[in-house]
RNA sequence: GGUGAGAUAGUCAAGUGGCCAACGACGGCAGACUGUAAAUCUGCUCCCUAUGGGUUCGCAGGUUCGACUCCUGCUCUCACCA
């Protein structure tokens, strides 16, 4: 039982520090019943969550099902420093203001994913506010400047002659500090917050505590392009408000190799299972898309409904496989005749109208499913479909 | 505080008085081929109804017929010294 749980709890994971304190604690809730907390902190600097944080959130989940409290931490105060982690430069630091816009839209998608009741939303702004100058500084004395220069990111920036801002080096510290306030058991993160995590295990020992948290790391997942991590200043994220027709082609988008990649870290599927559909595309027996088309279906399943998932694969189907015209175009409307390439700009599917002429040129614009190639086209009186590329379309009606 | 180096399009990075809307690379977009995959090949990649015009090379001035290139001041970054 115990073991099994564990085997959940492990996989896709990339580093476990302490497996005994988790066993221990599984042990703890099977036989007595004994709850625990993991801890999971959250940037509320984007008011949206995608893909990449739903890794960890079904790791919470999974937590969940298995006698764990969840510390749902937001770091209100925390962002106002801007975590270093993975960024070349210094983070624009964000309002309050902001941050409390975020809060809200950003709970309420997390549980999509988490057991509400199992869960405990706390902002670290609550203490740490508290800390005060001299608390920051007894904080700061654990630590010395090299040993923060081991930190990759930081050593990068240093010999990369990027800016280091004093405060970021607070960042670590502070969220070390959350761990020591919490008194978590478990802390979660990805592979980049390392460095974060462990300074958890070691605050909580410098202050005492009996217990220093375990720490479980997940792999950063990749964004779409499949090379670097998905976020939403790339622009290479799937997010989880995303309508399903969006959601279910953006995976559908996604490289072969990738695919694995998602299954693994998203799907509920079992590894068992998985390898079986490895084995399946590589002797030929299944074809790589009809794969990626049922990862595609259960990610939008999860956020949306069985229906919705069919109904964008219906979509995609009729779109893509037979060319046709989408069911829902945006639509535009104008007064008189109006140039092609201001049309373009106007219905938000061209950037300026340089970069429609240059579409136009190269044979990229459709109007009513007809290539066109003159510049100068006008557009009278009635009803168009315009399309640029494969994946933007409008519909316009002109007066 | 002192000395030196640097700031160029989404990113990296050439350019060191006119040949510069600015080489190249990456990214991105589009076309061909496909499974809206990958790989490959090709074209495009500041704005503007455009064989032309406008605005760009950290910011503000100046020199010059002409400045990304020279001068002055400022802002920011880095290194060394203190």
């Amino acid at each position: 039982m115990i073991q099994e749980a564990l085997k959940e709890i492990k996989r896709g994971c990339a580093e476990l520090i302490d497996n005994e304190y988790v066993e221990k604690l599984l042990k703890a809730y099977f036989d007595e019943g004994k709850t625990y907390t993991v801890k999971a902190g959250f940037d509320p600097t984007a008011p949206d969550l995608h893909l990449g944080h739903t890794v960890l959130l079904q790791k919470l989940a999974t937590f969940q099902k298995y006698g764990a409290r969840v510390q749902f931490l937001i770091g209100d105060f925390t962002a106002t420093i801007g975590d270093p982690t993975g960024k070349s430069a210094t983070r624009k630091v964000l309002t309050q203001d902001e941050i409390k816009k975020n809060i809200s839209s950003y709970t309420s998608q997390a549980f999509k994913i988490l057991d509400e009741s199992k869960t405990d939303i706390v902002y670290n702004n609550d203490w740490l506010e508290k800390l005060g100058a001299a608390g920051m500084l007894r904080l700061a004395s654990n630590l010395t400047v090299a040993r923060m220069l081991e930190r990759d990111d930081f050593s990068k920036r240093f010999a990369s002659n990027t800016p280091i801002a004093v405060s970021e080096f607070m960042y670590p510290l502070l969220q070390g500090y959350d761990s020591v306030h919490l008194q978590s058991d478990i802390e979660i993160g990805g592979t980049d917050q390392k460095f974060n995590l462990l300074m958890g295990r070691q605050l909580q020992k410098l202050y005492g505590l009996k217990k220093q948290q375990a720490v479980l790391m997940m792999p950063i997942l990749e964004g779409l392009d499949g090379v670097q991590k998905m976020s939403k200043s790339l622009g290479n994220y799937i997010g989880v408000t995303e309508e399903a027709n969006t959601m279910f082609a953006k995976v559908l988008s996604i490289s072969d190799d990738l695919m694995w990649r998602y299954y693994e870290l998203l799907s509920t599927k079992s590894l068992e299972d998985i390898e079986k559909l490895q084995e399946g595309v590589k002797d030929g027996s299944l074809h790589p898309k009809k794969v990626k088309e049922e990862l595609a279906l259960e990610i939008t399943e999860r956020f949306h409904s069985h229906e919705a998932a069919l109904a964008a694969q219906a979509e995609f189907e009729k779109v893509h496989a037979k060319s046709q015209i989408p069911t829902d175009i945006e639509e535009f409307e104008c007064d008189g005749e109006i140039w092609i390439a201001k049309a373009l700009v106007d219905c938000k599917i061209e950037p300026s109208t340089s970069q429609a002429r240059r579409d136009i040129k190269q044979g990229a614009v459709k109007v009513n499913q007809e290539k066109i190639s003159d510049m100068q086209l006008q557009l009278g009186a009635g009803e168009y479909i315009l399309q640029v590329g494969k994946r933007k379309f409008a519909k316009l009606k002109v007066k």
